[in-house]
DNA sequence: CGCCACATTGAAGGCAGTCAAAGGTGGTGG
DNA sequence: CCACCACCTTTGACTGCCTTCAATGTGGCG
């Protein structure tokens, strides 16, 4: 199990807080441990408190009404989840499953509340966190009205290889570390389509498939791809 | 002119603050006018602070690398815009364009952070506003995963009705407020198909179309349209 | 009256979802 | 080590919604 301060450090939410505002944050949390496969909270669900991923993986997915599945994010070691529903004082906007068996710090509603009302330094923290998140999600709203599924395929491709190297050249390796299922999903398809046009980037040599691994062929094809120039 | 004090208590970023809370916030505003199609700023430049809109109508939508648009809000007086921009510490993520000639205070980033610092309350309220702005936005991603624009449009009427009634019952008159082009953007689609869906409605008795004013008929039906069962 | 922007309507074509079935893969137990 | 099973992935055929392109209709305004 990780250390706890390591964790609270790396997640900007408490980041540049002193030793005795740590220690705070410390005290109000409590570890929890959930089955692969266990649901945190679902929409709706009133929202008390807020997690800190310590072990797993947790999805983030939201259902619509007629049962179809949207995942909004995979998350991990060092994320928060849910933090937005603390404040906005209502239910969750969206479930929460364990894809692996994780572990997490649950911080109470009313007890970080206080915190924050202590500490302006966690405030702005909390701000800066939330802002991103509002960044993020209105990166995937533009995403989604990008029409094609090969666009959107291209940018994820894009994304995980700067997360993996800052200047992603020809060659480089990008597991994909979810089910494909998943990957459909996030990206607002289905299996298949995603089967499909994975197949298509291959035939054109732009991507080479091994298991779970793409690695990629031809960058700049696969950012013009990205732009909504046809595949 | 609208009284400022009316609208900063308008806003629930404001709201709870004391006397002497809101004439610090005032203190560090400025007016600004804009005429109709001006751009207030554009997706990338530098943040340097927000906007609380007071009369008029402003546009904020993205445009994807390809030219595409597509209209993530529409503000009007009394809600603010950009503010997860200055926390973010980033650029803007998105443009704003007045859609008619409008009236806006500025605020200073760095005078409201440290307006923030001092007031405990005001950072409570600006997680809040926050937060719910999260929330908007994660509809709007399901909405957008909605396949079906029929079932965005049924989505986007009964969320206007209830807008103007809280208990909307078949009769209603719901104006649009703006052009059918934007509009369909804002629903992820193009006028033709707005159009063509609208007309289908119209058909089958759901709703009535005034020029601009659309009147429901069948509320219970645009439910269940909204929810994916096909028009 | 005529121009211009906006809105509607029509025809054609493509992308993706659905259904169905086959092909792979990993894990378990004999 | 292999056989079997469950689950995931791929492939195929088909349908349907939406976009694109083009033309016609409509309303406001000089």
């Amino acid at each position: 199990m990780k250390e706890m301060s390591e964790l609270l450090k790396r997640n900007p939410l408490f980041s540049g807080l002193d030793e005795s505002g740590l220690a705070k944050v410390k005290e109000i949390t409590s570890p929890h441990s959930y089955k692969k496969g266990s649901i945190l909270f679902s929409q709706g669900d009133e929202a008390h408190g807020f997690y800190l991923v310590s072990e797993g993986k947790i999805k983030i997915y939201r259902l619509s009404p007629n049962g179809q599945e949207y995942v909004m994010r995979i998350v991990g070691p060092g994320e928060t989840i849910a933090e937005a529903a603390v404040f906005s004082g209502k239910t969750f906007p969206a479930s929460a499953e364990a894809l692996e068996d994780s572990r997490l710090y649950y911080l109470n509603k009313a007890d970080f509340t206080a915190l924050i009302r202590e500490s302006p330094q966690l405030a702005l923290n909390m701000m800066t966190g939330l802002s991103l998140l509002l960044r993020e999600l209105a990166q995937q709203v533009e995403d989604l009205s990008l029409k094609e599924v090969s666009a959107r395929l291209a940018r994820f491709l894009i994304e995980e290889a700067e997360k993996i190297s800052s200047i992603p050249a020809n060659g480089l390796e990008i597991p994909l570390e979810m089910k494909k299922n998943l990957l459909a999903s996030r990206l607002g398809t289905i299996g298949e389509t995603l089967s499909r046009t994975l197949a298509k980037m291959k035939q054109r040599e732009i991507i080479h498939i091994k298991k779970d691994i793409i690695i990629i062929r031809n960058f700049e094809i696969l950012k013009e791809i990205a732009q909504g120039i046809k595949l």
